[in-house]
DNA sequence: CAGATACTGTGGGCTACCTTACATAAGCGT
DNA sequence: ACGCTTATGTAAGGTAGCCCACAGTATCTG
């Protein structure tokens, strides 16, 4: 499994550096038309299931999602997998290469095929030690991470499987804007650290109550509403932080 | 509960730039004494049940410990605090305040009294914003942070209690150098995440096969490579990466 | 269209863990 | 010495979630 350039399949005649202020991505979308042309950005696509960072592989591009969603996973010895991380057009995949690492140390994987940008990890490098608004908005995303992390952390010691997974659900679509995905059980109760078992009869509930409805691995929202009800406060915690932390933390220059 | 600076009781005559090189704190002992004078480090005892930041309260320095462990821990609306990180002679507390982030998300404090210094935080982000060698060590530990979070995140999720219980209590060995700490089963079963009846049952089990001891809120490990056995992957992965980071990511400069 | 595969439902037995409650004992202050 | 507080042992009863197995059905493939 080698490291792979995602083949472009959005027209290069967009020019990155004349949209600023128009991306998708909330990211590229904060940072000035100077620092957008800087960081020599690449259109990609996401398919489904694609490795974006494998453990071990070097990380060679940052990358920044405007449609679809990832998740993190970290891999135990017996070979499951959990998740760890999602990320969404509010993230950036790869800030761990600004912080001196060369290598990924976790599998993340398109869970729901879209498009973002890429850029060379060499050149972000470079922009990052300029010090300037790409640096106070890389650190800070780091922050939202650990953030997210971190909750998740504690959640997972203390929160039971409905709340986790109605978590899990309002957190897929924000990250997506999309309240539609495709997502076998059985695939989704490993990311959850469960079994299918228990996820057919938690799922089965929620649907009873028209918060959800599925079929055959595609997973419906139905009502946010109710949903929150059923998470645990994990999920605004996490939303709230994510939303808000440009605020919080002295904001990012326009 | 108001942001409090710790009185010194080490001697003012400790000139710090004169040690570099000799600091009991791995982070301080990598950087070089030029470094080392600019950052106004000044002597600091952290006292058993101390905050060292607290949620909302203005972070006004960095720490690092030398000797001692502090925990970090999130709070959740009913009032339970679970850990999320520990900090000890290889860790920096508030490098957040590097990220951009003013005030403390989460508790700090201190689990086994010790020793270390403090740096006031925008000394810290003047040196920071230099781009030299304390922004690569400060962004290398966010780096093993994360690691730690993420490992953490994934083992609340699968590993049962015992398991979890010797990791913890291995960690805290190497995190404050030292076999013995004052701590209720009831206060540590919490902390984990679980409740004193598991929690006695499971420190009755580990103490009957003579691999700890404990009697009236003191825990004492007897045999660590026993308990490695005990405890999950976890321990191994974030300990490794934790001492090796420096090596990993291309070094941090003498 | 037939067969293979993937996805979900369901049930039984089992274990880990929680909740609650009560008992014991060691350290503490006065 | 005495009572009070804190730390631990223990036990009964309940529940969430695991493991395993089998069944049913939708989708895919040739």
């Amino acid at each position: 499994m080698e490291a792979q350039v995602l083949k472009s399949t959005v027209s290069p005649v967009l020019r990155p550096a004349a949209h600023a202020g128009t991306f998708k991505n909330a990211l590229l979308n904060a940072l000035d038309a100077g620092v957008i042309a800087r960081l020599q950005l690449h259109p990609v696509k996401f398919e489904l299931g694609h490795d974006i960072e494998y453990p071990e592989r070097l990380i060679e591009n940052l990358y920044f999602i405007e449609d679809g969603m990832a998740s993190m996973t970290t891999t135990f010895q017996d070979g499951s997998q959990v998740e760890v991380g999602m990320f969404g057009y509010k993230s950036v995949i790869g800030v761990s290469a600004l912080m001196g690492t060369k290598r990924s140390l976790n599998r993340v994987y398109t869970q729901i095929a879209g498009s973002g940008y890429s850029c060379p990890v060499e050149t972000a490098r470079r922009e990052f030690a300029l010090g300037g608004s790409f640096q106070r908005l890389a650190l800070g995303y780091v922050q939202a991470q650990l953030v997210q992390v971190i909750q998740l952390a504690g959640c997972n010691a203390t929160h039971n499987f409905e709340q986790r997974l109605a978590r899990w659900l309002l957190i897929c679509a924000d990250r997506a804007r999309c309240d539609t995905f495709k997502m076998s059980q059985d695939f989704l109760s490993g990311m959850l650290g469960s079994t299918r078992s228990t996820m057919s009869i938690t799922a089965a509930q929620l649907k009873q109550e028209n918060l959800i409805e599925y079929a055959r691995g595609t997973i419906h929202i139905l009502d946010k509403k109710g949903l929150e009800k059923r998470a645990c406060e994990c999920y605004c915690v996490v939303e709230d932080y994510l939303d808000n932390y440009m605020q919080y933390d002295g904001g990012i220059p326009a």
